[in-house]
RNA sequence: GCCCCCAUCGUCUAGUGGCCUAGGACACCACCCUUUCAAGGUGGCGGCACGGGUUCGAAUCCCGUUGGGGGUGCCA
């Protein structure tokens, strides 16, 4: 095993999204990086299509970031990208041709299809192991799979071991002479004095080919360790067209970066004691390879949530009021821009903070206070206003709240009065109060709201509900 | 087809031969609190896939079965 200093690398390939899976890989990385002193090499695979999106690198990048993996960190290094200057990797592929480590063929991809149907048997034969061809066109360089058995250490799983009868002679070098992406990955590791390999365990069938490929290249291989995927309710590897698995869309909707680090860490693993919300430093100091588990975890997005929620109630008022500013000041937010109260939103914050899981939730809490006419739930206000009790309330409280002193108590105890004399309790009696001023069944206290809504605005929309009742 | 990995409540997990009548968290249910909804509090429901071994003793070790997942390109 590797005895070099600690460096992990991790090679997303840019998809145009971050996914959830790779951010918990990352994070597996980091947190080992960050107690043993470590470098987080952060390398990017290069593919045609993501060299014309740069965006999707930077992606990669800032979604990174989002969850504590800063570039300027002194425990990060990077990003590198695959170098797509084939030269060194081409250059070790020589090598290995001349150490006999590998040799050229000239069959074509169908010429081996009809071999491997005439013999029964699957992929490539070694049809050219000891023909003694040399390079030229149309000839592909091939990796001598030595015999015997080639065991991966696993610092998840242990020691994995595979019967090199079942690794065909695969590809090195391409018909036209450019590297295949193991070769390419291999050199690279090599070349950045890669120490540990964490990735996921869809990797692991191909382990063996890179390690072969080191020892061929006579270095001694890295740590790896496979840690289990993430999978859907049906049990498959999350995917993009299936499952929401973009970090962005998690940072976009209200999740806060914690609460994604914690419960990420939840998965395939578990921090000591009996309450899994952790702080960061705790994980690092706690988490170890060797007690990932094996089998694959279910994200689970109702989790995800409640921990979001303990997360946004354990901000300090003003912290829950700063994070909600994209949600409750840009362009897409459901009332006029310049009808936005912030001295009202930062009134009604705390009753926000402690009912919303997202804080893309807000909005709809606070709406009614912005909006001139705000949109009302119809069949709510239907069912409510059939009441017998309700029209009556309404009138009362109309009269009623005419003179009263604008204030919490006398707003209150003015109301719980009115319901007394229907002989409701104020939980019932609040209710056509409720829809009439908000437009909907739920939402924050109601004396609060009215405060807040003010005499005139209140008096108008309870009215307007008599009218239209 | 071949190869590899995996298997504790619905879900995420603790458990590394006796501390297990299997612990916690999310979800769910009930009750309490209550100004709706939340939050909070209390309690409840619910699991070692199956079959053989090994052992005085097995969720834990071994073998098999079943079930799941992944990998198998001149893709990355």
């Amino acid at each position: 095993m590797s005895d070099r200093p600690l460096r992990l690398r991790f090679a997303p390939s840019p998809t145009g999204f971050f996914h959830v899976g790779g951010a918990r890989t990352a994070l597996y990385n980091w947190a080992l990086a960050l107690r043993q002193g470590g470098t987080f090499v952060l390398r990017i695979e290069d593919t045609d299509e993501a060299r014309n999106q740069p965006e999707w690198t930077q992606g990669i990048i800032d979604a990174l970031a989002w969850i504590g993996i800063n570039a300027d960190d002194p425990h990060f290094e990077g990003p590198y990208f695959q170098s797509h200057d084939a030269n060194a990797h081409i250059a070790a592929a020589q090598r290995l041709f001349e150490g006999g480590h590998a040799y050229y063929c000239d069959l074509t991809p169908d010429q081996i299809q009809e071999r491997a149907k005439a013999s029964g048997k699957q992929g490539y034969d070694g049809y050219s192991r000891d023909r003694g061809l040399g390079p030229g066109p149309g000839r592909v360089l091939r990796f001598r799979v030595p015999t015997g058995t080639t065991v991966v250490h696993d610092l998840v799983r242990g020691a994995v071991e595979f019967d090199n009868t079942n690794i065909e002679d695969f590809v090195l070098l391409r018909s036209n002479g450019s590297p295949i992406f193991v070769l390419a990955n291999v050199v690279d590791d090599i070349t950045m004095r890669i120490s540990h390999v964490v990735r996921a365990e869809e990797h692991l069938p191909n382990t063996p080919k890179q390690q072969m490929l080191w020892e061929a290249l006579g270095e001694v291989p890295p740590v790896w360790a496979h840690v289990p995927v993430l999978v859907n309710e049906a049990r498959k590897k999350l995917s993009k067209r299936r499952d929401k698995v973009a970090v962005e869309q998690y940072r976009d909707e209200g999740y806060l970066a914690d609460a994604m680090i914690n419960y990420l860490m939840t998965l395939g693993w578990a921090p000591s004691g009996d309450s899994e919300i952790v702080p960061f430093s705790r994980i690092v100091d706690e988490f170890r390879l060797e007690d990932v588990k094996h089998s694959p975890a279910f994200f689970d997005i109702k989790k995800l949530g409640a921990f979001n929620g303990e997360y946004i109630r354990a901000l300090s008022t003003e912290q829950f009021i700063e994070l909600c500013a994209p949600y409750v000041t840009s362009d897409n937010v459901p009332w006029p821009r310049e009808q936005f109260n912030p001295v009202v939103f930062s009134a009604m914050a705390p009753l926000v903070q402690e009912r919303v899981s997202r804080l893309d939730e807000v909005a709809s809490y606070v709406d009614f206070l912005f909006l001139t006419d705000a949109p009302i739930d119809e069949a709510a206000f239907t069912k409510v206003m059939s009441v017998p009790t309700s029209r009556p309330i309404l009138d009362e409280v109309v009269k009623a709240y005419e003179t009263v002193e604008w204030e919490h108590e006398a707003l209150k105890e003015t109301l719980d009065a009115i319901g007394t004399g229907h002989g409701l309790k104020l939980g019932k009696t609040q209710a056509p109060i409720r829809i009439a001023v908000s437009g909907r069944p739920v939402g924050p206290p109601l004396i609060e709201s009215l405060e807040l809504l003010g005499r005139d605005e209140t008096l108008r929309r309870l009215r307007a509900a008599l009218e239209r009742a």
